[in-house]
DNA sequence: GATGAATGAGATTTCATTCAT
DNA sequence: CATGAATGAAATCTCATTCAT
């Protein structure tokens, strides 16, 4: 049975984490019982815990099955392409983008939720994971910052640690609000966010627009 | 303990909900039992319920009793002062300061669960308010930067319904992101945003700085 | 104090019985709460605690309350008119009678609920006392079949042991239908047992009518 | 345990069902606990949820486990045997009889706590059931009093209708009687009843009891 | 004497988890 | 290995009763 049990154990494993995450998002964790997880999953409840130690364990495996794909980008550091500004703009807009689709909203929940049992639980482990993570977005953003400034794409003057931040919470906060209005234009947040960055400088936007150190703004969406 | 002083009431119901705030913050609304609020409240699980009606009254209620003040501030529309950057600037300056308040972290946890409940539970009810709420700062904001506008202290080129709901976002994103790092410095992050907003226009920044019509930087906090 | 405090406290004790009884046949005593009596009584239910011991003892004195008006003529002996069958016959026509009026109605609920309780409870005072209360009522009905016999209004052979029980259980069982057919015509049922009562007879009925032994039909109601 | 066969579950259903039956209808459905039906059943409290989808749902079940056999065949409508005063004859002491099964006294128990509950609540789907269960057996019993009468073994002055209730309440009032009294003589009632019935007549009754029209009395039990 | 806030035991119901089949 | 019936420990909420005011 060896590795074909192997192959079809992950793949219930992986399909009682669809359903859970599917379940999880839609109910909450604590009101998601383990019997509708188990319902949406097409398996008995007690199977699950064949895969799983316990409801825990299963709501942190959904949350690293989560699709990393873009925070990826943003952690690896830019390799210096020769127009960082743009790589960073397209990069954003991508990000924003995603929150169109409506299965990152699902994601979204999970993830409030989940940095919402950080703040309760003394799982530091977790915590720690979070934090590094977060960090870890922040100072790529910092740096591809960075890298723009010393294109001369940037004003030397803008403090971009305090930028990436921000620019982090947008995004975070974006995600927040389109859970309670899923309508709102987030890709024109972002949009009014890139305006301000390139148009800000001592130097006249303008010339610099000319001069073709600043990305034309792009229509959003 | 036969009838007792209307204040001794408002009391009781206070310190019912500070407790409850304490508790549900701590361990999160659905975990904390209402006998962890009645013994934080120093009282019998039974004397809650002459006060709220059940628990998700009691939720409910300490989420009402969080500091809207400064929320007020936002969805009154401003009368028009002579400086309206100026004013923006400052309320801001002061939204974001509140942050730094431990208390405002609990309230931060439970809001947020708040927000995550919302999409889940068919209570309209409150989604509505939520998202009238959110909709009303954020057309606060935009007026307010309306009014900037007017006064020409911000470039008419600047979409102000984006910018707002651009600082709606980023406001709470600072919110989320401070539950995961405690020590990030939002202020810092708003201090950036409005160097990026002050800044933003295709008249040279530097000539409407020397015109007095843009404020000069703040340090934060 | 003395009198007028003595007449106020049973005047007291008897809106508290009037107020329970309504209460307790409308809701039942299970259901029904002591804040649900004080409230119809105008009082604090801490009030309730001065006149009866506990609530259990508040339904029983609500069942002591009722009206036995009806009851005492069937139980005491009927002294001997010279028309037994008619004297009979006018009681239960005014007993039936009383089945109409609505407020027998939470009479008969409160009843059969204590019945119930007897059937359960181990109050074996209050279980004899219904059933020599029962018992009583049945042979009140017996006596007077019995001078009805012995007025030669009824055949020497009707067993009217058997008959007085099955009158009884004919208006208990009327009280209870109508509790779930209220317009049902009780007073039809009774006429209906009183004609087959005054016809039955090995001597031709329609003679002894003429011979004006078998009092006429009445309508009902 | 895993699966069980089907048989198991109805038989584990049913033995809830007895268990319930017998604790109801002895402490009452309101006093008594789930535990106590739990205990009794000898299972745990939270496996009757399995069955049952809460409280009301089994006391509701208990009723409808009540041996309604005979009740069906006062419902359906006789199809006119040649005899029909000796079936209905047969048919009510057969009914009546019913009465001495101590099991039976525990459904009374039940079914007219049940009647009282419908009194106030406002599940009118089960006040509804009651009503036209009722109506059904009296106007069952009224075909069949009129098939007696074109049989010509009742008189035609007869008012069936009126009759058909009597007998109805008769015997409810026998099965509430019997609640207190549980050593009357209720087969005795109703073989009172029927002495009056069937000797009612203004054609001489002993006439026709020679012509054979009448059954002959059966001595009760 | 009355009040009604508070108590606290207890009832219903849910559900994560186990384990016999 | 899966199953799903059963467990049993909570959790919410109610309310008879008490007693400080």
């Amino acid at each position: 049975m060896g590795k074909v049990s192997e192959a079809h154990l992950e793949a219930r494993r992986r399909s009682i984490i669809d359903a859970a995450s599917s379940v999880f998002s839609r109910k909450g964790v604590d009101s998601a019982t383990m019997a509708d997880v188990a319902a949406v999953a097409g398996i008995s409840p007690g199977a699950i815990y064949r895969y799983f130690t316990n409801k825990e364990d299963l709501a942190r495996g959904c949350l690293e099955e989560s699709a990393h794909g873009i925070l990826d980008q943003w952690l690896q550091r830019p390799d210096s392409s020769e127009d960082p500004a743009g790589e960073l703009d397209e990069l954003a807009r991508l990000t924003f983008s995603l929150l169109n689709d409506p299965a990152e909203r699902a994601e979204s929940v999970l993830a409030v939720e989940r940095l919402l049992t950080l703040t309760r639980e003394n799982d530091e482990s977790m915590r720690r994971e979070f934090q590094s993570e977060f960090k870890g977005v922040i100072s790529g953003i910092e740096s591809r910052l960075r890298l723009v400034q010393a294109a001369g794409q940037l004003s030397p003057a803008v403090d971009v640690h305090a930028v990436a931040g921000m620019l982090f919470s947008l995004y975070w906060g974006a995600r927040l609000v389109r859970m309670v209005l899923p309508d709102i234009d987030t890709d024109g947040q972002w949009a009014a966010a890139r305006e301000l960055l390139w148009n800000s400088t001592a130097t006249p936007a303008l010339e610099r627009l000319q001069a073709g150190q600043i990305p034309a703004a792009r229509s959003p969406g």
